[in-house]
RNA sequence: GUGGCCAUAGCUCAAUAGGCAGAGCACCUGGUUGUGGCCCAGGAGGUUACGGGUUCAAGUCCCGUUGGCCACCCCA
């Protein structure tokens, strides 16, 4: 075993992984770009108290157990960041970027830390592509967030995917709804499990989306937040189902999902893919319109969706999705004797200054031998230079898959390979 | 934080009933003077995750730890 290895819960990527990667975070960029939103970057490292303002004591003493805190040298309490929002709202109020025109739309993509148990498709360290927009209560900007999601995946080639999508009303409508809920839940107190007893002390719209088998069988009965929600709630919902079906969106209504937080309010919504098992939500989002005021800023509506781009990756693997292959050595430069090597280190430059990927054969080994790297590389041009080679002032072209060979003065090799790939 | 399954070479996996740690792939070198893939030969690579225990003898049985996978919990 390796005298050292990733900590628990991190992982590498490998450069097998990265087709995958930059394929899905150059659809990220591209996306972004054609929306509108334009990119953010906001420290790893931030305040303690920012990840934890203004919630709940329950709620608090669970998420504190997954910061990662740690004391900074000069005694502060300082976590690396467990979620892009926070900081992109820090940030937002910090350069008064409400002064900017509305909306605000903003994306990231970076890592994010949680000290959870690792699972699948869960990690200590994983990387998100997040988007948020600010500055706008019209249900319309609800439907570019998710849009925006949905099409990341269906350009990515994802098949069977759809929108969950609930209402959980406003500080106006839930608190009277969480009652009727909790009322509801107290008269069939002695049937719920152990868990969800517990979920309904602390957090009791997450009594809906439990496991629990016995807790499911009561939700057939249970108050609805859609049926409870005020006009402007309810008009707002109503609003953003008729976008969705204009724009022929697959949804469904979930009345079991939920946020666990306060300044999230009326739209929640989620990315499902089939046939992913337990894990099948690819995504969720959400509107916050009290969340800037919690980090001291105007109040300003929100909505954003943070997308998971390790999630991703599994599940175009899972769906035998082929990501475009990225651009290899087309030509590798061999060489016998100094003489040659020089011509053939000038040869791979001029190359790669032209935009052909190409390398030089390293060492004094053998012909023989540089072929085989160069096979092994996967060039598909073997530009060799020895000593006759030189004498003429040319290079001896080897195409590896036909074995032919012509010979080509060595200033012009880089216009014979251009017009072979077909530039 | 709770529970289940698991851990042998870089990878995929063997190793009778507890009895000398192996194969395939990958890697390196060679198969003569300037030519790759296929083939052949050779090489390197292991404290069997780590620590303890039982035993004449442990990869194998027992305990602990670490890590992985899966589910719960949580999910900003």
């Amino acid at each position: 075993m390796p005298k050292f290895q990733t900590l628990k819960g991190f992982k590498d990527v490998l450069p097998e992984e990265f087709p995958y990667w930059r394929f899905v975070l150059g659809k990220a960029y591209d996306l972004a770009d054609r929306y509108g939103f334009q990119q953010i970057d906001t420290p790893v490292l931030e305040e303690t108290r920012l990840f934890l303002r203004g919630l709940q004591e329950g709620t608090a003493i669970i998420l504190d157990k997954e910061l990662y805190s740690f004391e900074d040298l000069d005694g502060a309490s300082i976590s690396l960041r467990p979620e892009f929002t926070a900081g992109i709202m820090r940030a937002y109020v910090q350069h008064g970027m409400h002064t900017r025109p509305k909306p605000v739309k903003l994306f990231a993509i970076g890592p994010l830390f949680r000290h959870e148990k690792p699972q699948a498709g869960r990690f200590r360290q994983h990387t998100q592509f997040n988007a948020e927009l600010l500055g706008e209560e019209d249900p319309a900007a609800d439907l570019e967030i998710m849009q925006l999601a949905y099409n990341l995946y269906r350009e990515l080639g994802f098949q069977n995917i759809s929108f969950q999508i609930n209402s959980i009303g406003c500080p106006v409508c839930r608190p009277t709804y969480i009652e009727t809920l909790v009322e509801y839940f107290e008269t069939h107190y002695d049937e719920l499990p152990q868990v969800d007893k517990r979920r309904l002390r602390v957090n009791p719209l997450r009594v809906l989306d439990t496991k629990e088998a016995a807790t499911r069988a009561l939700l057939i009965d249970a108050p609805k937040s859609v049926d409870h929600l005020c006009h402007d709630c309810a008009e707002h919902f109503d609003t953003l189902q008729g976008y969705l079906q204009a724009l022929d969106l697959p949804y469904r209504v979930n009345f079991r999902l939920v946020r666990g937080f306060d300044y999230y309010v009326r739209t929640v919504f989620e990315v499902w893919a089939e046939e992913l098992g337990a894990q099948n939500a690819l995504c969720g989002g959400g509107r916050y319109d009290g969340l800037v005021e919690s980090v001291g800023g105007p109040r300003t509506p929100g909505v954003g969706v943070g997308i998971g781009v390790e999630r991703i990756v599994l599940s175009l693997k899972a769906q035998g999705v082929q990501p475009p292959a990225l651009p290899r050595p087309v030509v590798m430069a061999l060489h016998r004797g100094f003489e040659a090597r020089l011509a053939a280190l000038k040869l791979t430059d001029a190359l790669r200054s032209a935009g052909v990927p190409a390398v030089t054969a390293f060492g004094e080994r053998s012909l023989k031998s540089q072929l085989k790297s160069a096979n092994k590389a996967g060039v598909r041009y073997a530009a060799i230079i020895a000593e006759d080679e030189l004498a003429q002032g040319v290079a001896t072209m080897r195409d590896m898959e036909t074995g032919e060979q012509t010979k080509a003065p060595l200033d012009e090799i880089v216009a014979w390979v251009q017009k072979r790939r077909g530039g």
